[in-house]
RNA sequence: GCGGGCGUGGCGAAAUUGGUAGACGCGCCAGACUUAGGAUCUGGUGCCGCGAGGCAUGGGGGUUCGAGUCCCUCCGCCCGCACCA
């Protein structure tokens, strides 16, 4: 065999590794480069090709900017907390760690074997206590702040304990929910009395024990633990944040989930929604992603006004978008849960009130959501005042209208949205036109270019103009103010597992305490099953008390940590992963700063990539870091979809048939391994030795005496026997053919099927490219002449073209730029040693065993490694061509060739192409009323 | 319904600011060497036509000397959100 890809292969990762050659470390005269992979969740399952996609990517980038002379931190490392582990746990009994550490050793031997440049010594694992140590401190650092919206930024508790001290509530502007304190048990705070509306004097602060103060705390902090509503996923036994449900379903396992009131933590996220909008303006990421978390923060402009409740000393607060609309105002509508519907309710709907509450209770979200067009609602026999006409409006609540947004209430204007008047329609209530000459009688008119209407000292209006005035009257009267109203709720940050961080937390009472740094690190305490409590208290419950490295107060935190803690963060590890006095040192941080590139899939839009999104905000207000976005760029490749191949046995018989001929009997259609399948043709002989059930299998051929299958792109999976798995390309074609392979397939951002075909073309690339230097014998055999001036336009068309293409992210049309410099070094029987170091250089970033191996030949081994080598220096007069053909067009249409001095000017071709014979023929006698002349493209002639 | 993206040979795909559409690879066809090989090399390969030539980037229209690329419109596919007031 010429290229011996085995070895070569084998010979470089042994020594690179043990030359620690991607070791990094921080040097200040080199500009630095910060290259990123999401790391994975080490499954049992192992790698497969779809896996490396990104890896690739980013392997190629940082190689590339090594080349080019960076400081390249390009790390790895594994998410390692999670539920697969856990719930193998529960099932054997095997610890996760164990389970854990064997598909991480099985990952690495994985990756290892397709050649990436990480630096190991840099590898993080989520749970390792080590790690995750830092992690529970960046969470007691969030327990530990409040919003201060004066200041726009997270600040220690400190300084809200001081105001307290100093001025009570008054001139404290923090980010926390307006009714937060009805949330207060009351009878803790006797002295407060009925009025109480969230203020308090320095003297009332000084006054409270301990307890109140912790518990008036709870309710500023960043971090809280509160009674919310989150969601229950009894299969699971945990709690969920809605960015991990799917259509009402878990998104692992797909199990159901319910809205539950429970004692859970939360992070404020909330206080950083606009933030994280304005954030989005500064990053380089796609707008689809940008899109979704602009959606999934969902920010909107409009006014929060108050209703008053007809013969109550209650308000109805309404969030509305058009307040300009009000004046069409018909009727309210409150979320069958809002607070006021039981205080409200005459008693003669009461009966009709909590049987409707009832059965929207019984239905579950996805039957809520699979229930949009069916409009159902309940009069409540209430009415309220309309805030400038005095007029009755009749309160009704409805299943349209949720809970969760805005304050559960919306006014209801049947003439402008198209729900309101489905509700109006179907109850029989009014729908009062507020549009200047539009017919609202079919439908709702939602456009805001009307003129408004019948409305008082709106009328003749358009939106724009008529919601300044109103918020503006509604401002003065007191009734009501403009309000942004955003659609994030906060995250829930507690899962009832145990594969996960443990909170440092312990408490006294009720009341949650951080843990001090002298008090030691919690670690996961050993438990006898990984199954919750009979009680149902969360796995740690079971854990004795002298099980747990630390143990204060009344007891521990039983909750842990959800998966999205360890991975908020980690990207900041890598820069210092072995520093055990702080998370990482500002120096070190304020060198490497933001990730360069990052590379990841886009199903992380609402989860990881906000999250990460928020620590970094956080820490930036608390001076811990020097930058508040942690991915500059970001590139999200595509997945790699299975080909699977099936069959057709006809029913009842052992006998197949193929493709062709299968609608000429009852078949029964059966997958096969994709191993067994070359182009779609079966090996026969291989199925039959397959499974024991098709060892005396009989077949019907085509006319080629050929069993052809069909295919389809399914995921990769074991059910399909489609699974392409890395290792054994390695072992087929090598890993630098499989690199070079995959950035072949098409755009990193793109789904694609793997289809392993077209592999054989790129693994002869490699051979081609090797033969260069090496004669038939495989004796390594080079010129050192001066390069022919062939070679040079050969070799500088290549660099500049590659060049071009790494720098704006296009890895696949490398390949193919690389494939035509071989062709024609090959037709020109090159060995030219300087034109092939410098394509060796090239070549590289994709394929970089071959590359080394020839490197080190072409260099006798004096040059050090190829890793090294700084990128080719593009010169454009080697491109230069004495004679350039130009098409000639008439009116846009090709007529003849001309060929001219490339070095012609666009007035000399012109005058060129007008003496020439062949012009006068094309014109017939025509006149030309202008010569376009495209540099070295075009001449086109207008006549 | 709203938001984002896409549509180019038999297939994966190129075409960077509008400038010779289909590079490169697969597959297919023919040939060579040989002779059971899924090896290698050479040539061909968008469609119609013997040919000159004509037609081609989902359909239709527009701007332009010139459109895959820009504008309008319709059709189809993928992704995200979805009673968000």
């Amino acid at each position: 065999m010429d290229y011996d890809f085995q070895e070569i292969e084998k010979k470089w990762q042994q020594r690179w590794r043990d030359s620690k050659a991607y070791k990094v470390t921080e040097d200040s005269s080199k500009q630095k480069f910060y290259v990123l992979d999401m790391f994975p969740y080490p499954s049992g399952a192992g790698l497969h090709v779809g896996h490396p996609l990104g890896y690739i990517a980013s392997d190629v980038m940082a190689r590339y900017k090594r080349h080019q002379g960076f400081n390249v931190l390009h790390p790895m490392g594994y998410d390692s907390f999670g539920l697969p582990a856990e719930q193998y746990a529960i099932q054997t009994g095997q610890h996760p760690a164990i389970t854990t550490e064997k598909n991480i050793a099985r990952y690495r031997e994985q990756l290892d074997k397709i050649g990436f440049a990480y630096d190991w010594d840099r590898e993080v694992r989520t749970s390792d206590p080590e790690y995750y140590r830092w992690t529970q401190w960046i969470f007691g650092l969030i327990f530990e702040s409040w919003y201060n919206k004066d200041t726009d930024k997270a600040e220690p508790i400190s300084t809200l304990i001081q105001k307290f001290e100093e001025n009570g509530t008054y001139g404290v502007n923090a980010h926390i929910d307006e009714d937060w304190y009805k949330e207060l048990d009351m009878s803790k705070f006797p002295f407060f009395g009925e009025h109480f509306a969230g203020d308090f004097t320095a003297t009332d602060w000084k006054s409270m024990n301990e307890e109140q103060q912790q518990l008036i705390l709870m309710h500023f902090r960043l971090a809280y633990i509160a009674d919310s509503v989150v969601n229950w996923c009894p299969a699971l036994g945990t709690v969920l944040a809605n960015d991990e449900i799917k259509d009402g379903k878990s998104e692992r396992g797909g199990h159901p989930v319910v809205q539950k009131k429970m004692r859970q933590w939360s992070m404020r996220i909330t206080a950083y929604a606009q933030r994280l909008l304005d954030g989005l303006e500064k990053v380089d990421w796609t707008d689809n992603i940008k899109d979704i978390q602009r959606n999934w923060i969902g920010r909107s402009e409009g006014a929060s006004v108050f209703f008053q409740v007809d013969g109550h000393n209650a308000q109805i607060e309404v969030f509305t978008t058009r307040p300009d609309t009000i004046f069409g105002v018909s009727f309210m509508t409150l979320a069958p849960e809002h607070e006021l519907v039981k205080q409200i309710t005459t008693d003669e709907y009461r009966e009709a009130v909590e049987q409707y509450i009832t059965s929207a209770q019984l239905k579950t979200e996805r039957d809520r959501q699979a229930d949009v067009k069916n409009v159902t609602g309940q009069f409540t026999g209430a009415y309220v005042l309309h805030p400038f006409t005095g007029e009755k409006i009749p309160v009704w609540i409805g299943e349209y209208v949720l809970a969760g947004y805005g304050t559960g209430a919306v006014m209801a204007v049947p003439a402008g949205d198209q729900r309101d008047w489905d509700f109006a329609k179907k109850f029989n209530l009014p729908i009062p036109n507020i549009f200047e000459g539009v017919d609202i009688s079919e439908k709702a008119e939602p456009s805001k270019d009307v003129k408004l209407a019948n409305s008082d000292f709106l009328n003749g209006m358009k939106c724009k103009q008529a919601t300044a005035k109103v918020i503006a009257e509604l401002e003065a009267r007191g009734i009501g103010r403009g309000k942004i109203n955003y659609r994030m709720r906060d995250a829930v940050f507690s899962r009832q597992r145990y594969w996960g961080e443990p909170f440092p937390i312990y408490y006294k009472g009720d009341i949650p305490y951080l843990l001090h740094p002298d008090d030691g690190q919690v670690t996961l305490p050993k438990i006898d099953k990984f199954l919750p409590t009979e009680d149902g208290e969360p796995p740690l419950a079971r854990a004795k008390k002298e099980d747990w490295s630390v143990w204060k107060g009344d007891r521990m935190e039983y909750n842990t940590m959800p998966g999205w803690a360890g991975s908020s963060w980690y990207f900041l590890r890598y820069m210092d992963p072995k520093n055990e006095k702080e998370f990482a040192s500002r120096e070190k941080v304020d060198y490497w700063n933001q990730v360069d590139l990052y590379i990841g899939g886009a199903e992380h839009a609402t989860g990881h990539l906000l999250y990460s999104r928020f620590w970094t905000k956080v820490l930036f207000d608390l001076g811990y870091i020097g930058f508040d976005e942690p991915f500059k760029k970001m590139i999200n490749q595509g997945m790699i979809l299975g080909r699977s191949n099936h069959v057709y046995r006809i029913e009842g018989t052992n006998t197949f048939v193929t493709a062709e001929k299968k609608d000429e009997y009852k078949t029964q259609q059966l997958y096969v391994d994709i191993n067994l399948v070359d182009n779609d043709i079966l090996d026969t002989e291989a199925f039959k030795k397959w499974l024991p059930e098709y060892a005396d299998a009989e077949f019907i051929l085509n006319d080629k005496g050929q069993y052809t299958c069909t295919f389809a792109i399914d995921k990769m999976s074991k059910r399909w026997y489609n699974v392409a798995n890395p290792d054994d390309l390695c072992e087929k074609f090598g890993a630098d053919t499989l690199r070079l392979y995959e950035m072949f397939l098409g755009p990193v951002e793109q789904h694609k099927p793997w289809d392993t075909k077209g592999i054989n073309g790129v693994h002869n690339f490699l051979r081609k490219y090797w033969r260069l230097s090496h004669d038939k014998g495989n004796k390594f055999v080079v010129n050192d002449n001066a390069p022919t001036p062939a070679e040079l336009k050969s070799l500088h068309t290549a660099i500049k073209k590659v060049t071009e293409d790494l720098n704006r992210f296009s890895w696949n049309t490398v390949v193919s730029t690389m494939m035509i410099c071989v062709n024609e070094l090959t037709e020109l029987k090159c060995n030219n040693r300087e034109v092939l170091k410098q394509l060796t250089i090239l070549l590289s970033p994709y394929a970089p065993h071959i590359a080394e191996e020839l490197w080190e030949k072409l260099t006798e081994g004096k040059e050090g490694s190829v890793l090294n080598a700084p990128w080719p220096a593009f010169n454009e007069s080697y491109l230069v061509e004495s004679d350039f053909e130009y098409p000639i067009s008439f009116n846009g249409k090709t007529r003849f060739f001309l060929t001219l001095p490339v070095a012609m000017t666009p007035a000399e071709v012109e005058a060129a192409v007008r003496a020439n014979e062949n012009t006068a023929k094309y014109l017939d006698g025509k006149e030309i009323k202008k010569v376009i002349v495209v540099p070295k493209r075009i001449v086109n002639v207008v006549i």
